[in-house]
DNA sequence: TCCTTCAAAACTGTTGACACATTTTCAACC
DNA sequence: GGTTGAAAATGTGTCAACAGTTTTGAAGGA
């Protein structure tokens, strides 16, 4: 289980602090750290068996990006999204995509345009594909608005939030055929160059969202905060 | 120079991570430490009185909120801004301080803009304030937005680096007046209720602002790298 | 003179131990 | 039986030393 040792392949030299930053993010996606529960740095170092430093490091990191909460001398827990904070975080991202996809209107080229939308009906139409290369038609946007900054906060620190409450609302097959729609209807308003209108469809498309998550999680101000105290120990 | 003698007065525990984080903020915004130019962690820790541990803490911190660039094994190094960059700033600015300006006008209370519109005024006749209680309209409509994440990410991460180049737009009485009439157009759709207008004109003037410091700054890619490495030494 | 090579210096990454704060335990006391 | 308060236990904050990597700069060759 140690870490020196996992690392077999040669590559260029990434930290300790880099690696059980991914670690710890494996955990939490795999609800082994649920929201809630405490995040103890003597217990992930043995685990990884790597010291306290990089594993504080980590932990350091992952309050940077809003995934952990804790004051100075608390344990740290995993945050534990309240209805009002998950309504804030689809605004975010209301204002940020749908601003992201006026510039994409703006930018991409006709050959991007042409291509996304045929990626976006092949993963309609075929078998879902092998998971490794899956189409996210929202980073793909995001990243079509040329706008690093924009990029980096939406495909860094908000996904990962995000996708702790994604497995929620997923798999929900008439919710997909209606992204499907909303989302090709978005497409033919970037080709059509009409930056206002995709700008205004994607917020509109970013809020059923939300307001879809919102509904699967209507009271859990933290539903894991008090058995999580259990498991850890 | 040591950091625990300089605590007197009691307050709640402070970590040193903290202390220092803001130290290093101060040596940024005070130049001492200008754009490109190296953060050394053993310097600043023998300079601040303290081990490295909380200084490493404190850069880490300020390569979160994008302040500091840095890779793996290379030096730390204060971010220096390309046009390029700063434009995207801005861009992220218009999408999210737009946003926040329509969710302040469905939210704000009559009596809230009324006090606004009349700071706003009493700021503009009256003589500059003690500059403790400065009066900063964008924060103002920021956080009557109520959206939490969105007040963070501006008031915080975007506002340190704006912070570092608003030093060259400022003090430009023209621009001074020319602001003044936006801000109070914009109070005005808000008090209008008109949420879609008051979005539309914070997005004009926060573009505004941008190309103005854009025009001052037309091509420095890293202006003290080069001569900082001697002031490192 | 310029480029290459290679060792020393400087710096960052990591570690284990110690100091301090908080939480919990548990016994004495109302 | 419930409450209070001190001490143990748990966990975070800080430090100094060591290890590995990058940079520096001087010697050697074309």
């Amino acid at each position: 289980m140690d870490l020196q040792e996992a690392e077999t392949g040669e590559r260029r030299p990434e930290t300790l602090g880099e690696e059980v930053f991914g670690r710890i993010l494996e955990l939490i996606y795999s609800t082994e750290l649920a929201p809630g529960m405490v995040v103890n740095e003597s217990v992930l170092a043995t685990r990884f068996g790597v010291s306290r430093g990089p594993v504080r490091e980590a932990i350091r990191r992952l309050q940077g990006i809003q995934l952990v909460s804790r004051e100075p001398f608390l344990r740290a827990r995993v945050v534990s999204l309240s209805a009002q904070a998950i309504l804030e975080l689809f605004q975010m991202r209301e204002a940020l995509e749908g601003y992201a996809c006026r510039l994409a209107a703006q930018r991409m080229s006709e050959a991007e345009i042409d291509a996304l939308i045929a990626d976006l009906e092949a993963a309609h139409s075929g078998q879902p594909p092998p998971e490794a290369a899956r189409f996210d038609f929202h980073e793909r946007v995001v990243r079509a608005s040329g706008n690093n900054r924009i990029i980096d906060s939406l495909c860094g620190d908000l996904y990962h939030l995000l996708r702790i409450y994604r497995r929620i609302s997923g798999a929900v097959p008439e919710r997909k055929e209606l992204a499907f729609t909303e989302h090709w209807q978005i497409l033919r308003a970037i080709k059509m160059r009409d930056g206002a209108l995709a700008e205004s469809l994607m917020r509109s498309h970013v809020e059923r969202a939300g307001r879809h998550v919102l509904a699967q999680v209507p009271e859990t101000p933290s539903p894991a905060a008090t058995d999580a105290e259990k498991r850890a120990s």
